[in-house]
DNA sequence: ATATTGCTACGAAATAAATCGTACCAATGA
DNA sequence: TCATTGGTACGATTTATTTCGTAGCAATAT
């Protein structure tokens, strides 16, 4: 048996608190055994092995995770993008605390903490090019 | 007994799903009775009654909500603000899924959906304002 | 007076999420 | 060979959240 993921939902359930944090952990690494993502969670957060394991085999049944288990060590991958989770949860948001506009959520962003120049310019420049094709 | 709410845990707590839903309505409305938010509440979502004044009683007794209960209809009003809400969650997202990135954020969110040109106007102009204060 | 209606209070069940203990297995070291 | 180590599986407990039934009370209608 080598690489494979259950289907029973596919990655289209939101991951609670604990299964982003896991997540994060993935997208960083691209892949990792349980011990390696119990490791780095537990700086975080204080917590026994087998609730990591756990965790990541309930994610596997979600879908959430890919894993190879060919060898007795298996070693998981996270099988949704970052890009496609920050876009379920932008949406999610959008629509439960911005009345789904989304230029809402922007100006808000914007207002809440210090930006550097540096980092303005890029949104202006990405501005000036949405505006072109609006 | 006029106006108050009880403090056994001040309005720190991240409202939950439900919650949010019925904040959103109570912002809506400024003011509300359990019946006028469960009105509300149920063309969104199947419930009984008492779930959604149960529901108000929990945000009462976390602080989420004060009410007046001066009459024997107990009158509701958030007791944290829309903008507050939105900042609380919005930096809790920047946290667990931008790298604490409020840029990186915005510029997922502008690409996300489409904007009208004049949405578009009111961000530029805020982000010339924020340049020159940078 | 008594029944009905509409409200709050609140315990408790149902559901979802997180946590852990224990069993079990294979590889390794003494 | 036998003990130790390090891994997975998985049931069961704990904790958080949602949902609802039932009791009890006051106002109103019959």
């Amino acid at each position: 048996m080598t690489a494979s993921f259950n289907v029973k939902q596919l990655a289209s359930s939101k991951p609670t608190e604990s299964e982003l944090a896991i997540l994060n952990i993935l997208w960083l690494k691209e892949e990792a055994t349980v011990r390696e993502v119990h490791e780095i969670l537990s700086e975080q957060k204080e917590s026994g092995y087998t609730t990591t394991l756990k965790l990541l085999q309930i994610m596997f049944d979600k879908g959430l995770v890919s894993r190879n288990d060919s060898s007795k060590v298996h070693i998981y991958k996270a099988n949704i993008s970052k890009e496609s989770t920050q876009h379920q949860f932008l949406d999610r948001m959008i629509d439960t605390l911005f009345n789904g506009s989304s230029s809402q959520l922007v100006l808000q962003a914007l207002g809440n903490k210090a930006h550097s120049k540096e980092e303005l310019e890029v949104i202006e420049k990405l501005i000036t090019d949405l505006k072109s094709k609006a």
